[in-house]
DNA sequence: CTAGGGCTATCC
DNA sequence: GGATAGCCCTAG
């Protein structure tokens, strides 16, 4: 899978309610990238969420905020509040819930303030307030009355919450997963492509001018647009740059929210020149279909005039244009036709109406009293060939023959010796000891002309 | 790199 | 036209 794809997946469902060991399993699962800063806020963002589904903190959560700031650090930002009250918090409920156990206390002032918070004089996610915790936490080590002091001030803390209030705001920091802005995008496009056709809808009643052609065209371009974007979205974002146009992810690199993320003069640019080179390429097949209506229909009126008393089987069938732009044989012909038809040809015969690879929908074929006169026409359309692209592009291998050179007697020899010294096979061993005597030689000539020595 | 099948030019 | 020598291609 791809690494991006396989981001943007956990991304997603990093924001689902998640088991760990679900989560765990789909890291192990998935390639993913080492220096994607926003992947991992979010991974460490489920962790804490995690930790604290049972409602209550662990000293895990220390390690995941000291993680959190750590990237905070990378991209220039500051810790916030609630990141410093959530570490303080947690920190202090870790230690204060084994007040009533001397030796397990020790060990966990010394090993979350000593060992831990002791460390980390200078960095962001340590407050003032931590180090005023830390001072009583310690006395409390000492003394009973600040053991006292400590326990009803640690009522206060809500450990809880306080972290609930950070991972709230570093999901807002993260910004939704570039799933969920390319689904909403996609929607809104939607949204856009019906206001539009409802409000072409209603000019068609004011406007008669204005053709279905020129509508579908409307309704094309704004169908094409979104696959482009889809396209462009999953296709090119690796390098996250397709023709000239970037596509940026929510919160990497944008110079723009996720509100315009898809709709810049650039992409607009973009999007109307890939259209008009689709446009380019397929050819409208409506206006070739109305001449061949219209002729059939001429062709129609004309048999008619000239052969009035003809008998049913040789009348020329009736045409009607359906509304759907689609000529068919008038419905009392096509009944004449069945009666006439020919037998049934044989299974293995070439039937005239599979167009597998080659559709033979050309005016040319319409010849009177062939087996489609009487049958439903269909609209012209482009004709498929079986060039494939690739052939294009395919490079015609050109060898040319070495022209035949008689083995001399000298060569013979030196190969019989060859051969006696290091045993039949080792041709390229051969050719290499005897090389100035195979001059213009392989060793697999060698080896053929073996083979012909012992034929 | 080698073995083996196939192709082609040359010889008779 | 058949036989043969020399060369080429490709699978393993």
């Amino acid at each position: 899978m791809d690494i991006d794809i396989s981001r943007w997946i956990l991304e997603f469902i990093l924001r689902q309610p998640l088991q760990d060991y679900i989560l765990d399993a789909l890291i192990g699962v998935l390639p993913l990238p080492n220096d994607h800063v926003r992947l991992k806020k979010a991974l460490i963002v489920q962790k804490i969420q995690s930790e604290i589904s049972n409602g209550s903190v662990s000293e895990k959560i220390l390690k995941f905020l000291e993680l959190m700031e750590e990237l905070y650090t990378q991209e220039g930002i500051e810790a916030s509040e609630a990141m410093q009250a959530a570490y303080c918090a947690v920190a202090v409920d870790c230690t204060v819930r084994f007040l009533g156990e001397k030796v397990k206390y020790f060990e966990a002032v010394k090993r979350i303030w000593k060992q831990r918070i002791n460390k980390m004089e200078n960095v962001g996610v340590v407050s003032k307030e931590l180090w005023e915790w830390r001072d009583e936490i310690e006395a409390a080590l000492w003394e009973d009355r600040f053991c006292d002091n400590v326990k009803i001030r640690s009522k206060s803390i809500a450990a809880v919450e306080a972290v609930k209030v950070f991972v709230e705001e570093a999901k807002e920091r993260i910004g939704p997963p570039f799933l969920q802005v390319l689904v909403e995008t996609l929607r809104r496009d939607d949204d856009a492509v019906k206001a539009g056709l409802d409000w072409q809808n209603k000019q068609v009643s004011q406007d008669l001018t204005c053709s279905n052609h020129d509508r579908e065209a409307n309704k094309g371009d704004a169908l094409l647009r979104r696959k482009h974007i889809a396209v462009q979205h999953t296709r090119g974002t690796t390098a996250g740059i397709c023709r000239g146009v970037k596509i940026a992810e929510p919160g990497v690199e944008a110079s723009c929210g996720p509100d315009d993320l898809l709709s810049t003069p650039k992409t607009d640019e973009a999007l109307k020149l890939s259209s008009l080179e689709l446009r380019a390429v397929v050819k409208d097949p409506l206006p070739e279909a109305l001449d061949l209506a219209e002729t059939l229909m001429s062709l129609d009126r004309n048999n008619s005039a000239q052969q009035p008393a003809e008998n049913d089987n040789g009348r020329a069938p009736n045409f009607v244009v359906d509304s759907n732009g689609v000529v068919r044989a008038n419905e009392d012909d096509q009944h004449c036709c069945h009666h006439n038809a020919a037998p049934k040809p044989s299974l293995m015969a070439r039937n005239n109406t599979a167009h597998t690879f080659e559709w033979n929908d050309s005016i040319d074929d319409l010849s009177e009293g062939s087996p489609r006169s009487g049958r439903r026409f269909t609209l012209p359309s482009p004709r498929r060939t079986k060039v494939s692209p690739l052939k294009k592009y395919e490079f015609k291998k050109v060898t040319t023959r070495r022209k035949a050179k008689r083995w001399s007697t000298l060569e013979e020899d030196t190969l019989r010796s060859g051969v006696q010294k290091y045993g039949v096979g080792n041709w390229k061993l051969i050719f290499d000891t005897y090389r100035e005597i195979f001059e213009d030689r392989t060793p697999v000539d060698l080896k053929d002309k073996w083979r012909n020595l012992t034929s």
